[in-house]
RNA sequence: AGAAGCGUAGCUCAGUGGCAAGAGCGUCUGCCUUACAAGCAGAGGGUCGUGAGUUCGAGCCUCACCGCUUCUACCA
């Protein structure tokens, strides 16, 4: 038989997928069993337009895991694929190829737009499914939904009419955080804080009663503004108020200067006595001339800048506020194109909200009314997708009460129907529904789910499920039924539709059997940058119109960093490709590095070493099983699987501990997984896998499975460790699905496919068994340790003798006296009962047995000295730390029992081989 | 400004109040031992951020401090 000493993932990787795809072993009904438990998972849909990242091959790897291994289990799973519109991003990307065909999209309008968009979908759109393909996702296809689907778009619009006619979704005219650059509104979640250089500007008001013409115009410099106001913060502030001979000047200061020409008030805090004589005046607005009034408002602070405040009720949300409460003037002069409008002086009209920063600055400079320039950082408000700085602008728009729905999903993570792991992640999502602000889920562009909103000429709006239904409501509030209606055309929000994912994939509003079956979810695994933009709105939704929780447990999986520890980006230039590293080092090595490396923590920096060492477990996998191919393959009689073998010959002792290593192994990936602790099921793995099958078990192995005869007891070796190894391969797929796959179909086996192989139970352990084990690897490493210390080559054989003050002890050396000389590569190995002194022998004490190796002329009886002299303190210390504990009162009466006795067995066990380890270094 | 999290081996991280604090990688030594050099065998490496407290007992619990990271809110 033929297999290459190197595993080559490709091969294996190449044909599995389809034939796992083609035989629908991944939808739900390929479980008959009736009464199997249901497990379902939906995935985040990932962008129409992207590619998968680092995260999605995290997220995606921990879910297919949980997928495969409840599959094993028996359970009826449903792993729901699909993709995301993007409204915003997708958009973009048609509009850019477009233009690159020199197409301008508003030349094309929106009807043939929205054409090419599908155009662009069905030709490009697949990408995301033929990566999820590489990954090995094990999603049932069949179920894909896209969120712009006809029956997604059913259920968006069947929850935008129920929510309207609860009131809950109001249109008005608000503030909101406005893109010049996507020309649309975006909702607060959108917006990026990022710390910007700039200054604050301190400006000099005239006040009204007192200011001359000239000085409002701004025709006529004013002369020593800027030492008048030195002198004043020099002093104490009694006023706040500049006095002049050319009349007094009050000072705001600001970060926007242009604003400035659509101020309509300055305010100052209530309490704040400098500025205490100035109610009831005005101020005469320099550059525009137009006089305002003072207000008071708590909102203003009067420790920053001067205590004054200039307030632009159109273009900030903290003066959009007081202007409401003053029942200020709105003036708008800036533009949705971020231009100054016509309501400016005409000099700044049609200029750039930045140009007309620095010519503001400058006229203001002229005028000498600009006082001081700080240098200031501060937090701008960045919109996410195109970087440009948000404009607040008031805008009318259509909202989302947040508050009524967010209770219910705030207490259902409070009582426990979801569970959010970590823990922690639970406590960030509580705090941001408990401060929660309305969404505003309008949004201007054309791809996108429609408003189901309509206007009559006299604007009065009705919200309906289409036109029919839309005049049929005209007609119950007794208007017209034969108005002229024009329907909206705003978009949703992508997350609008988003948050109906759980059930709208599953058929809402329709009552679909799917719907019945696998609603609630069970699970969702997703990244922690979503929680608020997703989680909590698919929560609410859930929760709101299902009635239950969208999912029992949600799983926030790490974020991907660099293997530097920083946060991949495009600008940093340290995004690393899924799809490179799954190519360079085999998709299942990947899968099980991403799947270790989660530990609980909630960042995970990708190490080459880490891909490297998954890599090197998969090529020992293949190598194990190349073994027991080449060595074992002659008893493979029918096609049957190979049971754990009990009649043909007694378990040895390394048989019974391998059994019972096993299910130890299986144990504790089962908790593991049910308890999401996903590096603990890998390592788990590893460590039996590799530590115990192939350091120990295989070689144990090898003399009954070269022996070219096969006796009883060889074949009953070669069929255990076949078992082993069936088993352990089942255990691993869930992590590596294609190599287990590949060397499952070559081992006796059952059933047509590995992903359906019944998952393994925990059986009993062997408890005897493994502690006589760990006797008998100690005993060989030390013999190996002191052949390496004395630099014996391995081609040189050497003796030994050993001594065992347990009975047990002897009868393990004894079964395994063979074993052990091959191991350690012993010639004669002499078990006595006791070991006479002997000069130029090397000496050592493993557990309750004494070894003796005669090493005459090799020792350097000084460093030998001191090599057991450094073993005794060693030992003499941890003793003298038990005698201690020991001899506290406290202790033995406090302490539980069962820790008393152990130090008490512990302290024997030292003693004792303090006791032959004295004797030894005395012999010398 | 608030909130949360993290500081354990050279690196990345595990670690239920109680065995002698672990793993992978890296380092050092010796091996092409018939499954695997992507391997085998062996070794070295740690005042568990600092300081106090609780406890019979603290890497783990409490408090303070230092350092790093993230999230939320945003004051002109």
């Amino acid at each position: 038989m033929e297999i290459p000493k190197q595993y080559e993932p490709k091969d294996a990787e190449g044909r599995w997928y389809p034939f796992w795809e083609q035989n629908n072993f991944f939808a739900p009904e390929t479980q008959t069993e009736a009464d199997a438990p249901v497990f379902t998972m939906v995935i985040p849909p990932p962008n129409v337009t992207g590619f998968l990242h680092m995260g999605h091959a995290l997220n995606h790897t921990l879910q297919d895991v949980l997928a495969r291994w409840r599959r094993m289990n028996g359970d009826k799973v449903l792993w729901l694929p699909g993709t995301d519109h993007a409204g915003i991003a997708t958009q973009m990307v048609v509009t850019r190829q477009l233009a690159a065909e020199g197409v301008d999209r508003r030349d094309l309008g929106r009807d043939k737009f929205i054409e090419k968009v599908w155009e662009w979908k069905a030709h490009s759109g697949g990408t995301i499914q033929r990566q999820m393909r590489i990954l090995g996702d094990s999603v049932d296809w069949s179920r894909e939904r896209f969120t712009m689907d006809e029956g997604l778009s059913n259920a968006v619009q069947e929850v935008f009419v129920r929510l309207y006619d609860e009131g809950l979704i109001y249109r008005g005219e608000y503030m909101v955080n406005w893109s010049p650059g996507l020309q649309t509104a975006i909702s607060d979640l959108e917006v990026e804080m990022k710390p910007v250089k700039g200054n604050i500007w301190h400006i000099a008001y005239p006040i009204g009663a007192d200011a001359q013409d000239s000085t409002a115009s701004g025709s006529e410099r004013v002369e020593g503004l800027a030492e008048a106001y030195a002198a004043l913060n020099e002093g104490e502030q009694k006023s706040g108020l500049l006095k002049t001979p050319q009349g007094d000047f009050v000072v705001v200061a600001t970060t926007r200067p242009e604003t400035m020409l659509g101020d309509t008030a300055v305010a100052f805090n209530p309490e704040d006595e400098r500025y205490a004589e100035l109610i009831g005046k005005t101020v005469i607005l320099p550059l525009v001339g137009r006089e305002i009034q003072f207000i008071q408002d708590a909102i203003v602070e009067k420790e920053f800048g001067t205590g004054l405040v200039k307030v632009t009720p159109a273009h900030d949300p903290n003066d959009f506020a007081m202007g409401k409460r003053h029942n200020l003037e709105f003036i708008q002069v800036i533009s949705k194109e971020a231009k100054i409008t016509d309501a400016a002086p005409e000099k700044y009209r049609g200029m750039d909200r930045f140009a007309a920063r620095k010519a503001v600055v400058a006229d203001l400079e002229e005028a000498g009314l600009l006082l001081k320039i700080e240098d200031y950082t501060h937090n701008v408000g960045h919109c996410q997708r195109s970087g440009q700085v948000v404009e607040p602008l008031l805008s009318t728009q259509w909202f989302l009460k947040m508050k009524p729905l967010a209770e219910p999903a705030l207490q259902a993570v409070l009582d426990g129907r979801t569970k959010i792991i970590p823990e922690s992640v639970s406590k960030i999502y509580c705090n941001w529904l408990e401060n929660i602000q309305d969404w505003c889920v309008s949004r201007q562009l054309w791809w996108g789910h429609l408003i189901p909103a309509y206007y009559t000429p006299d604007g009065t709006i009705i919200v309906a499920r289409d036109e029919v239904e839309a005049r049929e409501r005209l007609l119950s509030e007794r208007l017209d039924p034969n108005t002229p209606l024009t329907p909206e055309t705003d978009v949703l929000d992508t997350w609008f539709s988003s948050q109906l994912w759980p059930f709208s994939t599953l058929g809402w509003p329709e009552e679909t059997e799917d719907l019945k079956k696998f609603y609630p979810t069970d699970v969702l695994v997703t990244a922690q940058d979503i929680i608020f933009f997703w989680v909590a709105r698919m929560m609410m939704m859930g929760l709101k119109f299902m009635g239950d929780v969208p999912f029992r447990t949600v799983y926030i999986n790490a974020l991907v960093l660099d293997p530097q520890g920083q946060k991949m980006s495009k600008t940093k230039g340290n995004v690393i490709d899924p799809l490179d590293v799954f190519d360079k080092y085999g998709t299942d090595a990947a899968r099980f590095a991403l799947t270790a490396a989660s530990t609980t923590g909630l960042t995970l920096a990708l190490q080459e070493s880490k891909l490297e060492s998954a890599r090197n477990f998969a090529n020992k996998i293949w190598n194990a099983t190349r073994f027991v191919l080449l060595n074992c393959g002659d008893i493979f009689e029918d096609q049957e699987p190979i049971e754990w073998e009990t009649t043909l010959s007694e378990p040895s002792l390394a048989d019974r501990w391998i059994l019972s290593r096993l299910n130890a192994a299986t144990g504790e990936v089962n908790s593991a997984l049910q308890e999401y602790r996903f590096h603990e099921a890998a390592a788990t793995l590893y460590q039996f896998f590799w530590n115990d099958f192939c350091d120990w078990y295989i070689e144990l192995s090898k003399p009954f499975v070269t022996d070219k005869e096969i006796t009883d007891e060889n074949r009953a070796v070669k069929r255990r460790i076949i078992h082993i190894l069936e088993r352990s391969l089942t255990l691993l797929h869930p992590l590596m699905p294609y190599i287990t796959e590949e060397l499952w179909q070559r081992l006796p086996h059952k059933g047509e496919t590995i992903c359906l192989n019944q998952f393994p139970t925990a059986g009993a352990r062997d408890e005897q068994a493994e502690q006589q084990m760990e006797l008998f690897t100690g005993l060989v490493s030390k013999l190996r340790n002191i052949r390496s210390t004395f630099n014996i080559a391995p081609s040189v054989s050497i003796n030994a003798k050993v001594a065992a003050a347990e009975a047990t002890s002897q009868a393990v050396i004894n079964a395994m006296s063979a074993q052990i000389k091959r191991l350690a590569r012993i010639e004669n190995l002499e078990v006595v009962t006791a070991i006479e002194i002997q000069k130029g022998s090397v000496r050592d004490v493993v557990s309750d047995i004494e070894i003796a190796v005669p090493l005459e002329g090799l020792i350097d009886f000084e460093k030998e000295k001191a090599r057991l002299e450094g073993n005794l303190t060693k030992l003499s210390k941890e003793l003298e730390g038990l005698q201690k504990r020991l001899s506290n009162a406290d202790f033995v009466a406090r302490a539980a029992a069962e820790v008393v006795a152990e130090s008490r067995a512990r302290a024997a066990e030292l003693e004792d081989q303090i006791t032959k380890l004295k004797a030894m270094i005395e012999a010398m």
